[in-house]
DNA sequence: CCGTACATGTAGCAACCGCTACACCCAAAT
DNA sequence: ATTTGGGTGTAGCGGTTGCTACATGTACGG
């Protein structure tokens, strides 16, 4: 099955495929379903793709290039956050495209590949990983950039990357997203107090006289 | 199928499926190599249970009547947690019986069903949602006990909640547990102080002339 | 000593799985 | 006019799935 030189009518394919499995999941997927409901047959996709894996590799390789959050645009409308308060508005940007239908709708296929990547860490750990470090270096940087150590900074943007985890998740299993919403900005209420002060090292009586507002 | 009346063997078998669940996962779990793993047939897999659906439901209920954490020994060794800081001791308390290898072992089983109950919500969503929405119920008592109203509770219930859910789950993509413990501890950090101050309703621009240190 | 009920092994069914062999269509190149 | 090669349909392979029919073993009460 060498590779079929028709990279238009793959690559329309693929984002089909891709459409499916946001909807129906990955673990029921099936070639012959699957192809049904594309007006092709199995024949076709193992044409196109040659193995069942590789197609589901590719479709999700397909979130990677053209991501859910667009980070771009969080940075270009609330600027880069290089103080709380920006940050705090960049995680409320993220936060309210991660409300968007689009990105709401592929939650549960990311929970799927999230429980699939610890039953096959061969095949899927690398993606779920990847995409949690992403976050997280992401973040740290960020905290960094805000006056603390590496240390403080990874665990500030653990905290904050892995709680956010836990509020986009739940409301799959509850539904409850509007509570969920409530607790994301009672966490940033929570948490931001913790970014405004740097204390590099903490020298004892810090009077921090810092009157900014 | 009439249920054969033999208890003894029956549980100690849905014992032995239970702790197969808890190695292999439930989505590729099938009755052949399950049984020969057991050293039985599926024959009689299914003399016993009736059908392999009964047989999951069977020994997943058995977490629910005996569950992985022990809450009421840590209710017992920090005391019902009548102010913040021993909510905080009991939330410490709880997250280390998480770090127990018994109850880490079985976190892989719990984010299965997460996804499972998304995409077969009548099968297992309830068994998900009963999960959450138990912890969010306890911790708003809790909360509700500490003098909040029911809405500050229940928000702060559900931070607190979520929060953990997505600490005890990005280890499993990323395998960052010491990294997670830190953030814990941090997240508390940042929490407690929110728990000390029923601020009944906040009146707009508040000062926070809290000298606490 | 036998009958009956519980317990278990063997064989197999129908459906589905990923995947392949093979023939065919048709347009473009030779 | 014929060859070539990308696209496609059909049929089927070997395997696994949950589940069942049937026969047999075994232990115990009559």
């Amino acid at each position: 099955m060498p590779r079929p030189p028709d990279p238009a009518k793959r690559r329309a394919l693929l984002d089909r495929v891709r459409a499916y499995a946001l909807r129906n999941g990955l673990t029921d997927l099936s070639l012959r379903p699957l192809a049904r409901a594309l007006g092709t047959s199995d024949r076709m996709l193992l044409y196109y793709f040659g193995t069942k894996e590789r197609m589901i590799a590719e479709a999700l390789a397909l979130f990677e290039r053209r991501p859910l959050l667009r980070v771009r645009t969080a940075l270009e409308t609330t600027g880069s956050p290089t103080d709380p308060a920006g940050l705090r508005r960049f995680m409320e940007e993220l936060w309210r495209q991660f409300g968007e239908p689009d990105v709401r709708a592929a939650l549960p296929l990311y929970l799927e590949v999230m429980s699939a990547s610890v039953l096959h860490p061969d095949r899927y750990g690398p993606v779920m990983r990847d995409i949690v470090t992403e976050w997280t270096d992401l973040l740290t940087s960020v905290f960094h950039g805000l006056g603390m150590n590496r240390d403080q900074a990874l665990t500030q943007a653990t905290v904050l990357t892995d709680a956010c985890l836990g509020l986009l998740m739940a409301p799959l299993a509850n539904g409850h997203w509007a509570q969920a919403d409530t607790a994301f900005h009672a966490l940033l209420d929570a948490l931001e107090p913790g970014w405004r002060i740097p204390e590099s090292t903490r020298t004892s009586a810090d009077s921090t006289a810092r009157t900014a507002n």
